[in-house]
RNA sequence: GCGGCCGUCGUCUAGCCUGGACUAGGACGCCGGCCUUCCAAGCCGGAGGUCCCGGGUUCAAAUCCCGGCGGCCGCACCA
């Protein structure tokens, strides 16, 4: 069934779907009657049915089937910048631009530098590069003008929260952020236990300097995406689904592997994970449920391969990354999800920027009990001195490390804190014995995240089948964006119209998105449904009249079985599960 | 952002070079009717076009020129 690649010439089969998608009512460029603004899809009837399939199978995969550890939340679009601070986008996500002051004309500073420099600028800053621009009279390439500042353009979208021009909001591009901000309330709220999973499918917006190649680069799409809280120090047991797919075969290729110009291997998780490919269990075994995504919508096995990025191509927070990557016809190999390993860096970023304290509380299988020593100051001793400003000068010196104390003791013989002189005799170093129930420890996070709009356009690639001169989408049935068609054998007979239309309504009530057609020969109706890619056509015939059997006709092999009318709900409904046709009869 | 190619009913396209007879033609699709006992049959009728947008040249512009927008390809970019 999914021959598609290779049928096709190489822009053939975008050109095809593109055109399809336009005349179907599944996707096309938003904004056409203003001239469209590139960057921007708007999804049609079938294209939204076909995404809600997507990420419910995203859905089912990720969240529903890992319930125990693993949960969905949804946060806002639109975040003070305190937030986009905390994580490093302000910062991070630019790149530095210079305009001619003659022409208006902008270039990336860090090119300009590299091409007539020959100077590589990686790692230098914006006022480095505005500075060796300046020392090195380099002009505009077009006509010579003066170069203005280098200013860092951001691909955050800027906007302001409520009226005061001062409180900045930029919409999110990435929804991490809302997870890792509503971290505390979703842990308490599943009584602080790791490992746990925070999900969320939502909309981003990312400002690209210049977007192209249809679906697969937008300015605004959807994410499906998961931040994975784990424990550092039990690997293990953050993994408590591993067994599940240890065997999983995935085709990895890794960043020493594709330096040296080799091929993707096909390797087992467990494998993956012992040879240190994957730096983490946990890493791994999400990729492996990325893989079984990819399948269910459609994509076969070998045509999935997960690229590790270098030091240099990662995103800040990394530690690694692969791309989940799938061929394309047009585009190669593109990015259907990415696979990092964050680290503790969200999470540390934001208990600095906030104050707020994101760490969990481990408790130890049995309290422990240690000696540990401590500072004690004599308060005697030290109210006499300082009167009204001895309590500040107590907690000053308790806050003191017992190591700062003993040291200064040693080396003065006395403590002084902020000025104020404290006595040998006003200090004393006890052992004491303390029950200890646990420790405090910032969880490391994994985080699969994945492109819908890609994921849908991937689906589509798939499913494009021509035979005998019709076209077929041939959809994993239960993605397809409609389940069933329902048609009377002739239009102008009254009997069947009548019958096929109580069918079709039974089955709307029934939860089923249908189709009712009678317009044109039975054949033409069949290609009608084949080409938004319905699984299943029910056809009323004469027969029906006699003994209320209808027939159930496969889009893929164009068979026909005769089921009873009453168990056609049962019936499309094992079908759209992957029964075989003939199972129905 | 740079360079190349391109932009005509829903879709694909003819016309553009060589301006006028273009009321912009066709095919498919869509809608209605007839016919039809299972795979885009046939017949009849119908709807549907800012010829991407703006400006210029001309008596006259889908057609020539300029600018913009959008698309595709290559380079760059894509935490």
């Amino acid at each position: 069934m999914a021959l598609a690649l290779g049928q096709w010439g190489m822009s053939d089969l975008y050109e095809k779907i593109s055109d399809l998608a336009k005349r179907r009512g599944f996707f096309w460029p938003s904004y056409e009657i203003y001239g469209g603004v590139s960057g921007f899809y708007d999804l049609g009837p079938y294209g939204v049915l076909l995404k809600h399939r997507i990420v419910d199978k995203w859905r089912e995969l990720f969240v529903r089937s890992h319930q125990e550890y693993v949960v969905e939340i949804e946060s806002p679009i639109i975040a003070p910048s305190v937030v986009f601070e905390a994580s490093g986008h302000v910062e991070h996500f630019t790149d530095p631009i210079v305009a001619c002051k003659q022409s208006g004309k902008k270039y990336r500073a860090d090119h300009l530098i590299e091409e007539l420099l020959g100077i590589s600028a990686e790692g230098m800053s914006l006022e480095e590069m505005n500075k060796l621009l300046k020392e090195k009279w380099v002009r505009c390439p077009a006509d010579g003008g003066e170069l203005g500042e280098v200013t860092a353009f951001n691909l955050l979208f800027k906007t302001q929260i409520g009226p005061y021009e001062g409180d900045v909001g930029y919409l999110r591009p990435e929804l991490a952020q809302g997870m890792f901000v509503a971290f505390k309330r979703v842990l308490e709220a599943m009584r602080n236990r790791l490992p746990l999973g925070i999900a969320q499918v939502g909309r981003v917006g990312r400002n690209e300097i210049s977007p192209r190649q249809a679906m697969i680069r937008l300015r605004e799409f959807t994410i499906m995406e998961m931040e994975y809280f784990i424990d550092p120090e039990d690997k293990e047991g953050s993994c408590p689904f591993f067994e599940e797919r240890a065997k999983r075969r995935l085709k990895v290729l890794s960043y020493e592997a594709k330096r040296r110009g080799e091929e993707p291997q096909s390797i087992t998780v467990e494998e993956a994970v012992e040879e240190k490919i994957i730096i983490d269990r946990c890493l791994a075994y999400w990729m492996a449920v990325g893989q079984d995504f990819a399948e269910s919508i459609g994509v076969p096995a070998d045509m999935v391969v997960f690229v590790e990025k270098g030091p240099a191509e990662r995103a800040h927070y990394s530690s690694q990354t692969f791309d989940q990557t799938v061929k394309t016809s047009r585009w190669g190999w593109i990015e259907i999800a990415g696979h990092s390993y964050r680290g503790d860096y969200d999470l540390s970023r934001h208990m600095s920027y906030s104050k707020a304290d994101l760490t969990v509380f481990k408790p130890f299988k049995e309290p422990v009990n240690v000696k540990v020593k401590k500072v004690f100051a004599d308060k005697g001793v030290l109210g006499r001195m300082y009167r009204e400003k001895a309590p500040e000068v107590i907690s000053k010196l308790q806050s003191l490390s017992v190591e700062a104390v003993e040291e200064m003791l040693a080396r003065e013989g006395k403590i002084v804190v902020e000025g104020y002189a404290v006595p040998r005799e006003a200090v004393k170093i006890e052992e004491v014995e303390e029950k200890v129930t646990g420790k405090k420890v910032v969880p490391h996070v994994v985080e699969p995240s994945f492109g819908t709009d890609r994921a849908l356009y991937v689906a589509f690639e798939y499913a494009y089948t021509e035979r005998e001169g019709r076209v077929i989408l041939a959809f994993p049935r239960d993605i397809a964006p409609v389940q069933v068609a329902v048609f009377p054998l002739l239009e102008n007979e009254p009997a069947l119209v009548k019958v096929a239309r109580e069918i079709y309504k039974e089955l709307v009530r029934e939860g089923f998105q249908a189709i009712y057609d009678d317009s044109g020969s039975i054949g033409r109706r069949y290609a009608r449904a084949d080409e938004i890619g319905v699984p299943a056509a029910v056809t009323v015939d004469y027969r029906t009249l006699e003994d209320s059997t209808v027939t159930i006709r496969d889009r893929d092999s164009w068979k026909q079985v005769r089921v009873k009318a009453a168990d056609l709900p049962a019936a499309i409904r094992k079908f759209l599960k992957g029964a075989p046709l003939e199972s129905l009869a």
